[in-house]
RNA sequence: GGGCCUGUGGCGAAAUCGGUAUACGCAGCGGACUUAAAAUCCGCCGGGGUAAAACCCAUGCGGGUUCGAGUCCCGCCAGGCCCA
């Protein structure tokens, strides 16, 4: 058998007969009879070097979940596409002044051709890349439909939705709703807003700047200015992790802390929805511990510190704080505010007596230029005192102000209560800087420790003196809401989702600005807004932040009428947005495109969505872990954001999730745990007794398990392992390596042993001589009994993604059938078509399926079998004395309880083992076995 | 530092609800076929012990629960992944 040729030669009979193409309700062929699966991938990046081995591990299950889907009834919706906005494009557009269209559409078709190699049932007409215009014009459409919502957190019962823009102007207009700035508005975070917000007044009297201001902040999407991490040499700015020693990772140029105005996604008013809709989803549950932690809820109170400005003067301003502990507000000698906060530049600005200002100066300006990982890094506590005291609303005192970079300005408000009695962070502090430290929790007697952070009774607290944390924190919350001083608060790990980018090959922000520098959004019809083609893709070398588009000046300088936005006159001069959206945008709603690709009047047709959405959403979503907390969670909040608006029904976008493993490589290791690549290493022992060594150095090295990776030279590319074994083999060695969801290191030396079970599947139908089937004259009774059995264990293997187990079953039944009869072959054929569906598609036709308009074993039914065939006549009872092992007998496997133990007892071994003990007592599981407890 | 996961033969692994540990594959060993090799087929294959049995030990280590623990509980050790 030529597996090469074989193999072609269906994928391309597969693509002419459209045996994978599945119609869309309403369309001709589709049959409203069946049930939907709809499958998803992960799409990929299509990046220049091609696939690599892990990419095809996660196909490789899903389509062979879809095949027996099919088989079982199903109408299967499994789709690809390509997540093809990005850096590494534009990168080497830098670098060569190729447009990065041309270089993502190559990698595309290299990927495209390398995936069709493996025979995967991807219906291809549903494909598109997140760069294709016909694709992002709707990631365009669905921005502006953020942009032009607000989130109403008092609708559905206080759980909060997302409504259109224009109905809270209604509200504010009608009087329904008071006008006030979002309280929840992250942007106004420190501003020293009121609790409630401010009453703005009548809407009709307000100017059109007050206006704009308070509808701004609470559309979903809005502008504000963002601390990044801003390298002019590059002309961008770099995420945290392209930060080391504040230097860019790709080049070693400064990088400066800088803030910059982005777009924003107010993800934070989807906190709980986000958190709470965890509950009903089958994830692993490692991934929804991952979300749930970033979203990192934590209950705690608001509390106002009135702030005593230098010479005692009260002006009745505070400073508030947030704190999950206002039990241990007793304890708060000190208070710490981030270097970015407004009251830092207070104190700059009046320079209190007795602070050196410089010192102050220096340390913020020291502090700005820190990432927030270095800062929170437990390490030497650094600060200063910024020269103005607060008053503690409980005890009266009046304890001093400090800044120190281990508080975030994004984190509640900027600001925190310190006592150091209960936080480690804050005793550190204290120690170093001379502050004073009341305990008010009393630790239990041996603790030895510093700060205790452990349940126990208040102590220096006054009101609270003997109440444990619970209860105290439930007293003072009340007395502090009485006193309207504090109130409970709901505060979130989670900030608000930054989306701007200053890169090139990104989609284009469907935003123009006016003269007065207001935002506007191009209209629904306008779109998409083009990406305009640049002669150059050189970043812009500067100090002040440069998006790379601004290069396009006849694009980004435009009028209102040409840009498509209302509301303005038509020859108003306006300038384009020229960020682009970041990655994660075309890949948070690629799995409802799918469903409809072809749709240019709507995102996704009303039909479309509910027969392959549904109320539950995508059915499997396979794909790395990698993945867990930012894809899924971007792509939980558009799709939240959409059922809000009526674009979909179903409340999450992905009801079952899976991650499969890391397929892993080997290489070697040094004595100081570096890495070295496998060509630079040989060995010196022999393959019994290896001793590898270094070539270079002549030093030994270990043998380990590695990630792949390019400078290890350990990657395996699987056009070479399908040249030498072909698509089925391959397709087999990857499922059985192991577990879908371990990681496992590829081993080529075990590939054979899949090769081999082909050819045995081959050789047990065919005649190799002849190239004939070969039948057996009449059905072998083990034979067919092996087969019910085979049939049943690789249906609920394939249900369970145990693909390594229901392979084994095929192992075994081969290894029992030394020929198989018509009607059995056909079963058998049925069986492994998921898995080899090359082999098994030319076995199908050999057995006169002949009829070549679409009888494919593709679209044959599952094999039933008989439940009676799967149980013996007879099983093995093993017997044990005391729980270990001593005998074995064969009986019915309905043998009774009673007849078990008789038989159990009456056994020859069994009775010389309990002579002259007492039987004390006798376990017995039917069907499994008897164990006898005798001393 | 925190969270999650994993430790079973020479290797990848199996064991569905707490019930015969090591299915299946690779490698290895022995044999058949062959002038020979490849391929294929048959057999063996955790360790100790024995003439062969019996028997003893073994699922990272130490405890516990149970008639019975790879599986459940507690404490360690090692490795991986994610977050910091």
């Amino acid at each position: 058998m030529m597996a090469g040729e074989l193999e072609t030669r269906w994928q391309r009979w597969w693509g002419e007969q459209g045996i994978y193409h599945q119609p869309n309700p309403g369309e001709a062929g589709f049959d409203a009879s069946r049930p939907k699966y709809y499958a998803l991938d992960m799409f990929p990046y299509p990046s220049g070097a091609g696939l690599h081995v892990g990419h095809p591990e996660g196909y490789t299950a899903t389509d062979i979940i879809c095949r027996y889907k099919r088989m079982k009834g199903f109408n299967v919706l499994h789709p690809m596409g390509w997540d093809a906005f990005g850096l590494p494009a534009e990168q080497y557009a830098i670098q060569t002044g190729v447009h990065p269209e041309i270089t993502t559409k190559k990698a595309i078709d290299n990927f495209r051709r390398q995936l069709q190699r493996f025979g995967f049932c991807y219906d291809w007409s549903r494909e598109f890349g997140t760069i294709d215009p016909d694709y992002y014009k709707w990631t365009q459409w669905i921005f502006v439909k953020i942009y032009h919502a607000w989130f109403d957190t008092e609708a559905d019962g206080g759980k909060g939705r997302a409504r259109p823009i224009n109905e809270l102007i209604e509200e504010f207009a009608s009087g329904k709703r008071k006008v006030k700035l979002n309280p929840d508005a992250a942007e106004y975070t420190g501003a020293g807003d009121l609790p409630d917000g401010t009453d703005a007044g009548n809407w009709e009297t307000l100017d059109t700047e007050t206006k704009k201001a308070v509808v701004d902040s609470y559309r979903l999407a809005y502008l504000s200015q963002q601390t990044v991490n801003w390298c002019p040499k590059l002309g961008t700015a770099l995420a945290n992790e392209e930060v080391i020693d504040g230097r860019s990772e790709r080049g070693g140029y400064p990088v400066f802390r800088k803030p910059l105005r982005q777009w924003m996604f107010r993800i934070t008013a989807y906190a709980d929805r986000l958190l709470e809709g965890l509950n009903d989803l089958d994830w692993p549950s490692s991934t929804k511990t991952q979300q749930a932690e970033w979203i990192g809820r934590s209950v705690g109170a608001e509390v106002d510190f009135p702030i005593i400005f230098p010479g005692g003067l009260d002006l009745g301003e505070k400073l508030r704080v947030f704190t999950t502990r206002p039990d241990t507000i007793y304890g708060a000698t000190y208070m710490v505010v981030a270097p970015e906060h407004p009251l830092v530049e207070v104190a700059l600005e009046s320079e209190p007596e007795g602070v050196d200002i410089n010192r102050l100066r220096n340390y913020v300006e020291w502090s700005r230029n820190r990432s927030d990982v270095e800062r929170q890094e437990n390490k030497e506590k650094t600060g200063v005192a910024i020269g103005i005291n607060v008053t503690n609303p409980v005890t009266g005192e009046e304890i001093p102000v400090w800044t120190a970079d281990y508080v975030m300005m994004g984190y509640g408000t900027g600001a925190i209560m310190a006592v150091p009695g209960q936080d480690q962070r804050d005793w550190d502090f204290a120690e170093k800087f001379d502050l004073s430290i009341v305990r008010t929790v009393q630790p239990p007697e041996d603790f030895d420790g510093e700060a205790y952070t452990g349940d126990g009774p208040a102590i220096n607290s006054d009101m609270l003196n003997g109440l444990h944390i619970a209860d105290a924190k439930a007293k003072i919350i009340d007395w502090m809401t009485e006193k309207k001083i504090g109130a409970r608060k709901v505060n979130y790990k989670l900030r608000d989702w930054l989306f701007s980018r200053q890169r090139y090959w990104g989609e284009p922000f469907p935003i123009v600005f006016d003269e007065r520098g207001h935002h506007h959004a191009v209209s629904e019809e306008t779109l998409p807004v083009l990406l305009p083609p640049l002669a150059d893709y050189q970043p812009v070398e500067s100090d002040e932040p440069q998006p790379l588009l601004a290069k396009a000046t006849d694009w980004v300088q435009t009028t209102a009428g040409e840009a498509g936005v209302f509301g303005l006159h038509r020859d108003e001069k306006v300038r384009r947005e020229t960020n682009t959206m970041p990655g994660w945008a075309g890949s948070c709603w690629y799995y409802l495109r799918y469903c409809d690709n072809k749709n240019d009047e709507q995102l996704i047709g009303e039909d479309a969505e509910a027969y392959w959405m549904g109320e539950d959403g995508v059915d499997l979503y396979i794909g790395g872990a990698e993945h867990a907390v930012l894809h899924l969670l971007y792509a939980r909040f558009w799709h939240m954001a959409l059922h809000d608006l009526g674009f979909v029904r179903s409340p999450e976008p992905f009801r079952k999730l899976f991650h499969q493993g890391l397929i892993t490589s080997m290489a070697y290791q040094r004595g100081d745990k570096s890495l070295v690549p496998i060509d630079a290493v040989e060995n010196r022992g022999s393959d019994d007794d290896p001793r590898y060594v270094e070539t270079a150095t002549n030093t030994p090295v270990d043998k380990i398990i590695a990630k792949m990776s390019k400078s290890l030279k350990n990657v395996v590319n699987p056009d070479d392992v399908i040249e030498d074994y072909g698509a089925d083999t391959f397709r087999l060695y990857e499922m059985y390596m192991g577990p879908l969801e371990a990681s496992k290191p590829w081993n080529t030396n075990d590939i054979v042993g899949l090769y081999r079970l082909l050819q045995k599947i081959w050789r047990l139908c065919v005649n190799e001589e002849s190239g004939e089937l070969v039948f057996a004259d009449a059905a072998d009774e083990t034979v067919e009994k092996q087969l019910h059995r085979t049939i049943a264990k690789v249906g609920d293997d394939i249900e369970k993604l145990s693909f390594n187990t229901a392979i084994a079953a095929v192992f075994e039944f081969v290894n029992v059938a030394k020929s198989l009869t018509k009607d059995q072959m056909e079963r058998f054929v049925k069986v492994i078509a998921p898995f080899t569906p090359h082999v098994a598609e030319e076995l199908w036709h050999k057995l006169g399926h002949h009829d070549l308009n679409g009888d494919s074993v593709a679209t044959a039914d599952w094999p039933s079998y008989d439940e009676s065939m799967l149980v013996d006549d007879e099983i093995e009872i093993p017997i044990q004395v005391m729980g270990k092992l001593r005998s074995k007998m064969y009986a019915a496997p309905d043998t009774d309880a009673k007849t078990l133990e008789e038989m159990a007892l009456a056994d020859e071994k069994i009775k010389g083992l309990i002579e002259g003990k007492t039987v004390r007592k006798i376990v017995v599981v039917p069907g499994r076995l008897v164990n006898i407890v005798a001393n």
